[in-house]
DNA sequence: CCAAAAGTGTTATTGATACACCCATGC
DNA sequence: GCATGGGTGTATCAATAACACTTTTGG
């Protein structure tokens, strides 16, 4: 990378991404340890530039399965930074996506191409390198503004789930408690969930029906 | 720009506008004609590469004076196109932004550094280079959507107006009419208007009380 | 007195919220 | 029989939508 400014000069451009899952009753964002200057040792979002031929969204793809080993994600086109000085080496701009995968689908531990990788809760995270820590809030605060009013929730439950499981899941990302029977008038009423015959087969209380999705549909724009 | 593609070949860096304003009852966009190839002689959106030392909500600002003359604005990021082919010559991604100005603001005849310049009625739009008309689609999506719980509509209105008119500037750009008392309770109720002691001195009917904003404050981020 | 726009309230509907008790099971 | 989570219905409130007539002015 260049470090004169010209009038014109071209500008790096990566793709970055916030990464969140559920794991342990916490929403968590996937964080990667820098090797090297600037920021060397401080934790920063995943990303990588892009590459020739390479759509925006390919990019984005690409990272996320470079950093999680999954493809078939919740990803969306976030916001695009570019001030001039956020990368203090040279001109980067970014365009910033988040994605929503499903614990389940990771391979543990996280694959290591990265040495140092780590999902942090996102009520607990370290210092964030460049600009991160502005991406980060902005990745946050639309994904719980989008979990209130879209299903991207969908996407992270298991095949069969109990009703109260679904309620945790969005009670965790918008981090608030939620009604229960009004949570399941309303997830009822959608008419996008199917009873499946059986029962869990859990402890010392009423097996709860299982339910499954009808179509699982992913809003792929808003 | 330079056409050979190698992995990571730096992209040129683009910041378009679609510009919307009011006139003569019809929401209109801003095209310029291409002098060039491609597309020569096709209208195309407004735009321009990213200078060295501009932030891109700077390069936007810029980008509108040059083709309007105005700087003050509502002025918001769209979203960054960036398909490997979107324009022939190389690769070239694009941060687009909507505006939305005042109509009295404009000098006019348009600004004509930029020779063909000229307003479209967003019902009557020619084809348009490149990709921008996906580009426009998307950017007449998110003002309608936006002007229905926002209030972004204000910037356009004069210092002293008729409820009417508001009305009027609403209807105008969602595209369908309001109930008038409605929305005349709706927008009093907001308590951002204010009766102006005087009245309009219009045609053969009874005058109308005159209002204006208690403080302008424009909606800068969503 | 006619045309033209200003101004004004009430009702119905819908969606969101608040809230408490009984049920089925394992131990 | 008790602890645990499953499961259910109703009343209230707020926001939205539908809807028609009288008033003031100029010509």
């Amino acid at each position: 990378m260049n470090t004169n400014y010209k009038a014109y000069e071209l500008p790096g451009v990566t793709v970055d991404l916030v990464i969140f899952t559920v794991s342990e009753g916490l929403l968590k964002a996937l964080l990667v340890k820098r090797a090297e200057e600037p920021f060397a040792g401080s934790w920063s979002i995943p990303g990588g530039f892009l590459k020739a031929g390479e759509s925006l969204d390919e990019a984005a793809v690409r990272v996320m399965h470079d950093k999680t080993g999954v493809k078939e994600v919740y990803l969306e086109q976030l916001y695009t930074f570019g001030d001039p000085d956020r990368d203090p080496r040279a001109r980067v701009i970014t365009i910033t996506y988040f994605a929503l995968i499903p614990w389940k689908n990771l391979m543990q531990p996280a694959s290591s191409k990265v040495a140092d990788v780590a999902w942090f809760p996102v009520d607990g995270l370290p210092t964030l390198a460049f600009d991160h820590k502005k991406i980060m809030n902005y990745a946050i605060a639309r994904l719980r503004a989008k979990a209130s009013y879209s299903n991207i929730v969908y996407g992270l439950m298991p095949e069969k789930f109990r009703l109260s499981d679904l309620q945790k899941m969005y009670e965790i990302i918008i981090n608030k408690p939620l009604d229960k029977r009004n949570f399941r008038k309303r997830m009822l009423a959608t008419g996008l969930l199917q009873e499946t015959g059986s029962r869990d087969i859990a402890g010392a209380h009423r097996p709860a029906m299982l339910y499954k999705f009808k179509k699982l549909k992913l809003t792929v724009l808003d």
